[in-house]
DNA sequence: TATCCAACTGATACGGAGTATCATAATGAT
DNA sequence: ATCATTATGATACTCCGTATCAGTTGGATA
């Protein structure tokens, strides 16, 4: 009998700090269903290896022994579970990065296409009280900030 | 000499509401060294004759005698001269509609389509200060709203 | 550990949205 | 009326994402 610890990834060496990060999502994928397989794993893997938002293609041409409908697949079904969140960027491209916990929205970085998140930010109640105010009943909100990072910041 | 009052635009009726739009945006235009043509008056005609945020190729649809590329690129003049205003529905479908006036944004009905603005509204302040509270100088940002309108509203 | 079905994969083709190209036409300043 | 500039329209093209479908794989079951 294998053990999860001993059981080999594929890697001959240590496993990638991001290791843990695939299992945990194969995990929760797992629960609901979904399968752990390679390809799976890999587009995972790679999405986790990103520092940026990072576009589909981007993946596809990172993990060229993953097919591309794959890789987009793998994308949705991510974003669908929530493990993954969308950003938008100026001109409408988009990308992706791992999620972070609960909601919160993205500051993007147009110098450096750095992205950090804002959170404990009361935008929604405030958008919420204003659209009902509009006799609104808001449902959701796309919501993105850009602008520079403090380290690309304009003096 | 034929006065403005009198001039052909190539109507036999009188003059529908939206003519006063079209004039008023082509004047803008014209200001900005674009010049006064007869398909670019059609897209905005039309533009303004929407009661929805309108996509693309609706208008294209719309206008059998104006080319694709026209209207294309008449909707990208009209949203750099900010006559016209960008909308991102929440499967990232992209619409139109005129711009009415200022920095705005906009409630989006799920059901009906309809869309209504949102102005006077302090999101920006919140944003810019949250914002820089992470060291972070906004420059723009992107935000739609979802939800049902008044009409659509569930009880 | 053998079986089996549902889920998954990858190659490919397809479709929609928007843009580049370029020859021709129209505008409006002179 | 002339003429340089801008605009148009037909078309081809790119890009992004999805549908299709035959073949493969995962993992539950016994």
């Amino acid at each position: 009998m294998i053990t999860a610890a001993v059981k080999h990834t594929g890697h001959r060496h240590p496993r990638p700090r991001s290791a843990a990060i695939v299992d945990d999502i194969i995990a929760q994928l797992s629960q609901q269903g979904y399968r752990d397989t390679e390809p799976r794993r890999l587009v995972i893997n790679a999405a986790a290896a990103q520092r940026r938002p990072f576009t589909a293609e981007e993946l596809c041409a990172a993990l060229p022994c993953v097919g591309r409908a794959t890789v987009y697949r793998g994308l949705r079904l991510l974003v669908e579970t929530e493990q993954v969140c969308r950003v938008l960027l100026e001109d409408r491209e988009l990308r992706y990065q791992l999620s972070h916990q609960g909601h919160h929205h993205h500051l993007l970085c147009a110098a450096c296409g750095a992205s950090a998140d804002l959170a404990n930010c009361d935008v929604d109640a405030l958008l919420q009280e204003a659209a009902a105010t509009a006799g609104f009943q808001m449902s959701g909100h796309w919501l993105e900030i850009y602008g520079r990072c403090a380290d690309c910041a304009v003096v």
